[in-house]
DNA sequence: CGCTCTATTGATAAACCTCAAATACAGTGG
DNA sequence: CCACTGTATTTGAGGTTTATCAATAGAGCG
């Protein structure tokens, strides 16, 4: 849990006690975009899925916030509102924290301030690199790449290979990387025939993670 | 100056002198993306050009930082590397802090880090939104919301309109938000001959704003 | 005045989206 | 257990957007 790194054991009972202990069921929203950040929230179990939407309606993901992981990091300061909208995959347990107790407990632990900050220069590195990818990168590639995310992040080991174990459609996909879902499909479908990848509805397994690496083309 | 925000100006010689002044001259690289992040820095005067490079050597620009912005705030956590590279646009005059004195400060002025968080925030803020309009907007629009945050940022007011006061050629708009500077130089030759801008080599004057907030499209 | 870098513009092509239509799948209620 | 319904997925055809290539013109500099 990053959110502790440093932080003697001793005093994560207090830490994660202070915070009010929640869960949200599948496909309920835990907090809109431009709403005014209230908590922020620690993922125990299950899983959140950040987007955004354009004047149209198109929605684009920016990242899915799994165990362990924090968000809505906005809320400690004042007046500001989320940048995205939050969404649980499936049933989610949670702790959160208002501003004044977050606070507090950063005063009394500075670790957790600076690990508060770590996990934001993740975030800017991450976005800042999708960024990256997305101006100059083909769709094959983002697609290899999103799958080679997800499997870090949710794969679960199975004869088979890396199951990526959160509900995830075609277009989940095209939402994360910014192409169709027709395009995802087309693409899945060719992995699939070389076996590659083995995909069910909502669902893909990663059989040569190795492979998809490569047409990831990480460095 | 964001950094110095809540903060009784009688310190603020303190905090700036802790720092060290330089001067770095136009077209020279302050650090390298990947480099270990030792230091932090304010620009003063003139401007940086913030930006990544692909695999293939691609070039993308983050952001521009102008006089009383903060950049590399990276550099106050142990063992990171840059994650972009910083050019002068033009001589520019500016403030750096190492990582120790940082952090000292940041403990005798709660707000330097309160204050810091908040521009971290808004970096993230930025770099979503403008991974939202390249996944979603078309070129035309992109160009024009490029033009309307460098009017922002840089704009200067002069008889024919509003100057955006830095060295821009069609190449730095399309690394901006991500085109060919071919697309650049047909869309902004047609809006020349609209009479919506004026626009010489590696300058460009907004000669009507409210028409290309209009294309913009920005809520 | 030549050299280099930037900008312009037309022609062509590639990548990817959109539309349409068919099919597969999971869950529900009888 | 099965038909039914609402999504999710697949695939082909065609179209759009925008990149790329090629060639030329213009600007600034020593």
């Amino acid at each position: 849990m990053d959110l502790l790194k440093g932080i003697d054991r001793v005093h994560h009972p207090e830490i994660l006690d202070s915070g009010i202990r929640t869960s949200i069921k599948a496909k309920k929203i835990l907090f809109h975009e431009g709403d005014v950040a209230q908590r922020c929230y620690l993922v125990i179990k299950g899983s959140l899925k950040l987007t955004k939407l354009n004047e149209q309606g198109r929605e684009i993901i920016i990242r899915y916030i799994g165990p362990t992981e924090l968000t809505a990091e906005v809320a400690v300061l004042e007046e500001k509102k989320y940048p995205v909208t939050a969404e649980a995959l499936k049933k989610t347990d949670i702790i959160s924290w208002d501003k004044q107790t977050m606070l507090r407990l950063m005063r009394k632990y500075p670790d957790i301030a600076i690990n508060m900050l770590d996990i934001v220069f993740k975030r800017i590195d991450d976005v800042q690199f999708r960024y990256l990818e997305l101006s100059t990168e083909p769709v094959e590639q983002r697609i290899a790449r999103t799958l080679m995310r997800l499997m870090r992040q949710y794969g679960k080991k199975t004869k088979e290979g890396v199951c990526i174990d959160i509900p995830l459609s075609r277009q989940n996909i095209a939402d994360y990387c910014s192409t169709s879902h027709y395009t995802v499909s087309r693409i899945l479908s060719l992995w699939g025939k070389r076996s590659l990848i083995i995909s069910k509805r909502e669902q893909v397994t990663i059989a040569e993670p190795h492979a998809i690496g490569m047409i990831a083309n990480e460095e």
